[in-house]
DNA sequence: CTAAATTAATTGCTATCGCAACTAATTATA
DNA sequence: TATAATTAGTTGCGATAGCAATTAATTTAG
């Protein structure tokens, strides 16, 4: 096994998995770089961009643009929060809520295609692994932003 | 432990890993786009774009980019095969051979950061699943771009 | 041996992404 | 309370990425 194989590996099924999405998704206008902000609206109504932008740890500036498209393709709907008028929420429409479905089932065949053949404890391993991998590198991350 | 979460931590670890890369190399010039490139020329002295591109998994033009810009850079040169003259074969400059060890050690830190606190068997695992999956997700990509 | 098909490299286009700078609203402080 | 600091959202910019179309060289077929 090469050395700093981790990262080629990471970056290159990054790669993939976007292409994979781009094609799931093209009929209903989404691109990889929307569907994750739709399902954590979708879990999470009324959430403001800067909450969205710390689930999906993507820089604010994309969730913002993100949440442009999706309102534009008429999925979501945003408010401003009566109370504080910086915060602006976002919602389903009933156009996203019936869009849903189709977006968990394109995810679930997505994800069965990276691990076919996997085993039940290799499943739950990848996901373990995984997990402590973005652990470690976002904690590095943000330690490097509070020295700055 | 959610549904579709390996593709959501393959992204997220895939963003942040390209922030250290591109911190890390930043004083050479170089950035997360082009360090593969660098070190896959380093690996096969004379390869070409074409294979270039398989070995690293990445779209042609966008290899043809990371080489005009290492080129710039001087860290490689170009020369056209002599016997088959579509060909442009690229080898590390001495300007690059010195740069080599320091792209090493940095990718080598970036690993460490990405499996601290790892155990020697989980540092194994890890490699393996990922190839597995890497292996999935291009086998099932080609199989798309064949039917076409 | 010429015309068609293939191959490698290249360019234009659009999408995604992080960062830095900016605006507007809110909160803290002097 | 008025000013400063902070917070949420927004915009511009440059880098990275895939796809499709183009060009030039080579190979295959008629």
């Amino acid at each position: 096994m090469e050395k700093h194989s981790i990262g080629r590996y990471i970056a290159s099924i990054y790669r993939y998995q976007s292409i994979l999405i781009n094609k799931q998704f093209e009929q209903y206008g989404i691109g990889c770089g929307q569907h994750t902000i739709l399902i954590n609206i979708a879990l999470n109504p009324g959430i403001n961009q800067k909450d969205l932008s710390e689930r999906v740890k993507i820089d604010r500036a994309n969730t913002h643009r993100a949440i442009k498209k999706l309102e534009a393709l008429g999925y979501i709907h945003t408010d401003r929060d009566e109370d504080d008028k910086q915060i602006i929420r976002s919602c389903l429409t009933e156009k996203g809520e019936k869009l849903m479905p189709s977006i968990k089932s394109g995810l679930h065949d997505i994800t069965e295609i990276m691990i076919k053949n996997f085993e039940d404890p290799e499943r739950e391993e990848i996901t373990n692994l995984l997990q402590k991998i973005e652990e470690n590198v976002q904690k590095y991350v943000k330690s490097l932003r509070d020295d700055s």
